[in-house]
RNA sequence: GGAGAGGUGUCCGAGUGGUUGAAGGAGCCGGUCUCGAAAACCGGUGGGCCCGUUUGGGUCUCGUGGGUUCGAAUCCCACCCUCUCCGCCA
């Protein structure tokens, strides 16, 4: 959420910003000022009959304890009253009505964004070369279905397509990877390691900006409770109505947790293999910090999650997200993408964004900057540290030898118990 | 799931229709005292929104949302959460 100050003080910065996003949110930004403004006059109103009905009951109340009629005035005060409630009716609605608008306003861009869609994204570096294998290259669900790890035709007659089933050293894989991105965030960078709940209510996922813009996108169960997209939504929201003190931030957590996809809208899309799926794991950073640090901090978490890649040994490149493509709720966002030699493609596997103070307004996530000092919203930033699948393509992919194996790089190799994957099943 | 108890400010805790934003205590901040510290004493100390150039004013806020009333922390209804007991269960 932004500021309805700002969008009511500076409106043409608000528009010119918004515009590099989407001209059509001009549009939108033209009836929240006039909605602004009703809600504004109708507050003043109201509020003035407020402030006569109070100072009147007080005086009711001396007249009571005078024992002096004050029946003329208790008729006076029963009209007020009612003018009051038909009054705050009007306020409410349009304050509901601001609301609705205000939820769907994106995070202002930051100036540092290129102009355009994404396909102005910006690569800013890459690391590592993304050289072919030895062999002929082949997709990772060849790879996987050969080496007795991943069985996607099983997956699927359990729950449908898109959702992978890992066996054997494939699920050994996966624990292994979980463990080897925990150990080095929690013991390397210094984060939190949280274990959050997988199903959240409505107003935590409007805290970090799912509800309403990605809601098609969630699980809904019976209770009205949602399956999580990402840890981002349960770990923002660890702090939701809260005042943080200064000296706490900046803090970081990591959790790992699955992630529950619809894809709606994405049918027909990375069909084959497990490129996109309903369900994967996925290890998340999340820092909440002072508005000040909060550029230099994403800085740091984009490092954190490049480690995990360069640990692997797996190349990538960094990605500038372009005004028009960033996500809602970001003012910047890096994109990380490895190589994956068999698909021959990038795939993003973290994405690294500094929300501002957006997620932090809508979650009402504030902290002290001094004591006694009026409470300011913290900044948030989140990235994957990072999505397991495709890393397992990466892996897969990129180390695949000629005789049907793929060999494991070193910073894994003691939590997977093996540096090479074979047919026949391994150890 | 059933029965009962309860949710008040940073914390503890009083308050059952009329200056109660809320006694009292603790904590925290500032001051007096002291060579310094402790103790003691004095003062201050929630948040949102609206108005005002500033000092400031108004309004809302006692789990949440409704209702009764001129007036609600206090009465009524619904929901949420916590605790105790019973049942069920990984």
């Amino acid at each position: 959420m932004i500021d309805i100050r700002l969008i009511r003080e500076s409106p043409d910065t608000v528009r010119a910003a918004l515009a590099r996003r989407d001209q059509a949110l001009l549009q939108r930004i033209d009836s929240i000022v006039e909605l602004d403004e009703s809600r504004r006059a109708l507050l003043k109103q109201v509020e003035q009959l407020k402030a006569e009905r109070n100072r009147s009951s007080e005086e009711v109340a001396r007249l009571k304890k005078d024992k002096t009629d004050a029946t003329s005035l208790l008729g006076e005060l029963k009209q007020l009253s009612d003018d009051i409630k038909a009054l705050d009716q009007r306020v409410k609605g349009t304050e509901e009505e601001l609301e609705a608008e205000l939820l769907f306003v994106p995070n202002l861009p930051s100036d540092e964004l290129p102009d355009g869609d994404a396909s102005a994204n910006l690569t800013v570096r890459s690391w590592g070369e993304p050289v072919q294998p030895a062999c002929e290259a082949r997709p990772h669900w060849e790879l996987g279905e050969a080496l007795g790890i991943l069985d996607l035709p099983r997956g699927a007659l359990i729950s449908g397509s898109g959702f992978p089933l890992f066996m054997g050293m494939g699920a050994r894989l996966v624990r292994a990877l979980v463990n080897f991105m925990l150990d080095v965030h929690t013991r390397e960078h210094g984060y939190t390691e949280v274990a959050p709940p997988l199903l959240v209510t409505k107003e935590t996922a409007k805290g970090t900006g799912q509800i309403p813009d990605l809601e098609d996108n969630m699980y809904i169960t019976q209770d009205g409770l949602y399956l999580i997209p990402t840890a981002e939504v349960p770990v923002t929201n660890l702090h939701r109505e809260t005042i943080l003190g200064a000296e706490q931030l900046p803090l970081g957590y990591v959790a790992c947790t699955p992630c529950f996809r619809r894809e709606a809208g994405a049918h027909g899309r990375d069909t084959r293999g497990i490129i996109r799926v309903h369900q994967f794991d996925k290890v998340e950073l999340v820092r909440f910090c002072r508005p000040e640090d909060s550029r230099n901090e994403l800085e740091k978490l984009l490092g954190h999650a490049e480690t995990v890649l360069q640990k692997l040994e797996l190349p990538y490149r960094v990605v500038l997200l372009a005004a028009g493509d960033v996500g809602l709720a970001s003012a910047m966002t890096y994109d990380l993408e490895l190589w994956a030699a068999g698909v021959e493609r990038w795939l993003e596997v973290s994405s690294a964004s500094l929300f501002t103070d957006f997620q932090a307004r809508r979650a009402n996530i504030r902290y002290r900057p001094k004591p006694h000092a009026k409470p300011e919203f913290v900044h948030t930033l989140n990235a994957s540290g990072v999505a397991l699948p495709r890393t397992i393509i990466g892996l897969l992919e990129n180390n695949q030898q000629p005789d049907g194996s793929v060999n494991i790089p070193e910073a894994l190799v003691p939590y997977l118990g093996t540096d090479r994957l074979t047919p026949d099943g391994g150890p």
